[in-house]
DNA sequence: TTAGTAATTAGAATAATTCCATTTTTAACT
DNA sequence: AGTTAAAAATGGAATTATTCTAATTACTAA
């Protein structure tokens, strides 16, 4: 059966598929959902093998197709460290990400306003940033343990 | 004929590979070469095009294998931007890139070391980063004018 | 209920990068 | 100078993440 949002979710879900004239398919709920679920900075690869356990046909262009539309309507961001395959974060705050050399795994880091602030003040005139990027990366929070 | 470096670069990049017990190459001077002469963060591609007029016998795995040198001996680093080919940068000063959406550019912006630290504090407790990244994207200098 | 559009599917294609086996170059020693 | 051992370069095949394509299926609105 297909994977079950929480109620709310599936308000947000569903709302920001329609402002785009987009439809709230059971593929798109299910990607959708396993982002929500573990919150692991999956790549498309480990959204495949989640996805499937709740909708076996699914394909991985389809899962491809969800992950583009999600990313398009904001409701999950894209995350690329180095040349590693793409990861997905429905982390829809201002952080950054800190990549845990050791054990591949990826942390959420919260910016806080002031220092976001600095940032953008780096940006020199005549620029216009849409987007910001920080990644950190180095020994993390588990492998120190 | 090969690539003629500077004295000075020429001293650096002899210096640094001699260290790490690598020989300076022609090939290698040629690659380093090319990325400090005409700073427009090149991607592998480019680099093999600008190598091939002056060492035509070059191929495209001793362009690869050379960045992988000169990246492992920091003389220049790599800049990853979404999932586009990597780039490579001779400036090795704190700095974030830029990314024109419209014409591709990339440009760097320098980051002081206030910024520098604020950004820094942002990791918890018990990370260690030994790699900032920062990459803005959006409209950039040229495309407004 | 049907028509038209949107979404999904399977598989082929692409693009950047890495790998591998072989040849060439280099540096150190005779 | 000549020999040898190690390092680097070469060409082509392989890999991997992602995108494309053409065909099928599912919705939605008239």
């Amino acid at each position: 059966m297909a994977f079950s949002l929480s109620p709310s979710s599936k308000n947000t879900f569903a709302h920001s598929l329609r402002e785009k004239g987009l439809r709230p398919t059971k593929q798109r709920a299910c990607v959708y959902g396993v982002i929500l679920d573990k919150r692991d900075h999956p790549t498309a690869d480990d959204i495949f093998d989640r996805v499937k356990k709740h909708l076996p046909g699914t394909s991985f262009a389809t899962v491809y197709n969800c992950l583009e539309t999600l990313v398009g309507c904001g409701l999950v961001r894209q995350v690329n460290m180095d040349r590693s395959p793409t990861r997905y974060c429905p982390n829809l705050t201002p952080h950054a990400h800190f990549k845990c050399t050791q054990t591949g795994q990826i942390f959420d880091v919260q910016i806080d306003q002031d220092t976001l602030s600095k940032m953008h003040a780096l940006i020199p005139k005549g620029f216009l940033a849409e987007n910001i990027d920080l990644c950190f990366s180095g020994k993390g929070d588990s492998s120190t343990n």
